[in-house]
Parts: structure tokens; C-alpha cells; sequence
DNA sequence: CTCCTTACCAAACAAGTGTTTGTTTGGTAC
DNA sequence: GTACCAAACAAACACTTGTTTGGTAAGGAG
């Protein structure tokens, strides 16, 4: 079947950009730990962008929907807050899964594969554009920056997180509760 | 004279680097823009490898160097916490210096020469573990996690951050202040 | 004037890149 | 049983990568 192709050389390539980056990952590696060979990956994609654009979207769709589900649980602008943080670092952290390649570094891409990634992440980034929205803060506030510098510090944490510390949960809680 | 294209050349790869990221940056490019061939590169850095080292280490001096003068200036915690993070912003923000490499991403390097990198920026960010542990913070503060938090924040701005908008320096106290 | 080092060029190397091509296989529909 | 099609292989394409090699102009030292 299409599909099972499709979606397993989806599901490879996720991991292998999220760990080295788009340039970094040959056709070659993803066709291999895929059980075919590079050639044959261009029946499902017409290039290697198309392929990165369907990974980013499949991401962008996965993260967006874990958080949408967090949301739903939970009323009030601070914890509601919170749990889509939560839910972001979660997705962000679970090695297995789509949406690490969301941090992934989109400046050396091609214009327009850049432009279309871009529009994907500004798409799952105005929920927290309104969460931040909603936030009583300090009139002063620039909440712009404010909400920068959260998606920075959480952004960031795939750098240094090491499993086995604390919890992607409980780490999301303390930047969102200093923050407060 | 060696010193003087030893000098160029890592100065034309700290930009190169800080724009594109080591890999996605060739030999011939930085060796095209110094004004020479690829191969003569050789004659200053016996490996690629040795010239990111090279240039990651004048990066982490210049840097070290920005901050230590901007902390000899103030007293106080927070202010000279502030004035740090000002240093630091200041000089990962300004286009022409070698310190916007220690934002690079160090994941797919070999490993001896990741090591050697991390080695270097951990020497670096010492200043600012004491900068940290030097706050009058509440007693249950994770103060690991809150510097990571604000190193995060900070070095995350490069992938938005647009002349003309807010300062650098700006930036930086609003993030501090946003902490507080 | 000769010798030697410095600093570079020109050209090639093997390996790896994304992509294209022609062909083969297995299965399904008429 | 003949047609067709999805899905893959095998091999090559032109190109870029980091690196190596052999040669060479410039300049100072003896």
C-alpha cells in the first residue's frame, strides 16, 4: 500500500532530521532504515523538500493537536497556559516523535520550502499568541518579547535535556511558574 | 605573514559559521571569501575540524572577554547579572563577531571535537552559574533549571531577532526584569 | 648567488550528495 | 491469459564535499 510506505518513511525521516538536521540526513539514510533504497523513496516524494515539507506538517499536526487536547481539559488563562506548555515540551522531548523537527534550524532551507515551513509554525504558535493574549500581566509588559522568551527557554531545553532528570512536565511548570 | 590570514580566515568562517552552521558552510566558501583556494586553507588548520575548534575558541575569548569587562563595572546581584546578560546578548546579536558561533548546534560534530567545544562553552557559562547562585532567589528555586531558563531564552533570539526592532541590550533587561 | 622556508595555486582524489533512468517484480482486473 | 499498475531495484547522472599532492613565486639568510 501507498499509505504504509508513505507514512513509515514519514515516521523515519522525523527521527533522523529531528537528531541531524535536515542537510545532515541523506535520502540514502532514511531509504535504508525504510528497507528500500534511495531511488525508490521518489515514487512517494518528488524530492527531498516535498519530503521535508510533509514531515514538518505531519509535526506541525501532531504537537498542534496534543496541545489543542491539553487545552480542552482546562480553564483559566495561567493553567491553561501551563498545559499547553506542557503539552509543547512534552511533544518537543519524546524521541519518538514527529514533532522534534519543529526546533529544527530552517535558515539554510531553500526560500520557498522556508516560507511554507515558516506559515506551518506560525500557524501552531497563535494558540500561545492568544494564551499569551489572555495573561493578566503587568501593563508594562511587552507580551510579545514575554511570550519569546517562554518559547525560547522551552525551544532551547532539546539541547541540553537528558532523560532521566526532570520530567519534560515539571520542567514546562517551573519556566511558566518563574515567569509569573 | 600566517598570523594575518590565520586571523582572516577564522574571522571569514565565524561569519560564515554563525550564518550557516558548520557543516552546511564548505571549505571552498570561506576559503573563496578570504581571498584564496580551498586547498591552501591547509597549509594554516591541518583539518576542518581544527578550524572550528580555532574559531569556536576565539568565539568563547571574545565573548569571555565582553562579559568579564561589563561585570567588573557593576555590583549587586541582579545588576551584575543583568549587565552579564546584556554582554552576552550584545555580543551573540552583533553580525560581525565570533561569538554567534557558541549558538551553533555542537549535536552532530565528531565526538573529540564536541567534547573539546562543550569543554569551552561550559568555561564560559561558569560566570554565569555564579552569577546565578550569587542571587537572592526563593529557597525551592531550581537554580539549574532557572539559569537554563534564561540561557535559553537568550540564546534563542537569534532565530527571530531582526535589526531594527527592539535593542539587544533592551532585550536582555526585559528578560532578566521578566525573571525577577 | 644559492638555499630554504613561507605561503600559496592548480589539479586531482575518493566519498557522498540529490536525482533520473530503465527495468523488474507482484498482484489485480478484465 | 492478457493487460495493467503500483512499488520497488540497480545503476548511473552531474555535482559537491574535505583532503592530498606536487609545484612555484617571493623573500630572507648564509
Amino acid at each position: 500500500m501507498t499509505a504504509m510506505s508513505r507514512a513509515k518513511l514519514i515516521a523515519v525521516s522525523a527521527r533522523l532530521f529531528a537528531k541531524g538536521g535536515f542537510e545532515a540526513t541523506s535520502m540514502r539514510d532514511i531509504a535504508g532504515r525504510s528497507g528500500m533504497l534511495a531511488g525508490s523513496m521518489y515514487y512517494h516524494f518528488p524530492s527531498k523538500n516535498d519530503l521535508i515539507a510533509a514531515v514538518y506538517e505531519a509535526g506541525v499536526a501532531e504537537i498542534g493537536a496534543a496541545v489543542d487536547e491539553a487545552l480542552d481539559k482546562v480553564r483559566g488563562p495561567w493553567p491553561r497556559l501551563e498545559a499547553g506548555c506542557v503539552a509543547h515540551l512534552e511533544a518537543l522531548l519524546a524521541d519518538s516523535a514527529h514533532a522534534a523537527v519543529m526546533t529544527a534550524d530552517l535558515s539554510r532551507l531553500e526560500k520557498r520550502l522556508k516560507r511554507r515551513l515558516v506559515t506551518l509554525r506560525d500557524g501552531y504558535e497563535k494558540r500561545f499568541v492568544e494564551l499569551v493574549a489572555a495573561l493578566p500581566l503587568p501593563a508594562a509588559t511587552d507580551r510579545s518579547l514575554w511570550r519569546l522568551q517562554l518559547f525560547g527557554a522551552l525551544n532551547w531545553t532539546p539541547t541540553w535535556y537528558r532523560p532521566g532528570g526532570k520530567k519534560p512536565a515539571d520542567i514546562a511548570r517551573a519556566m511558566v511558574a518563574a515567569l509569573r
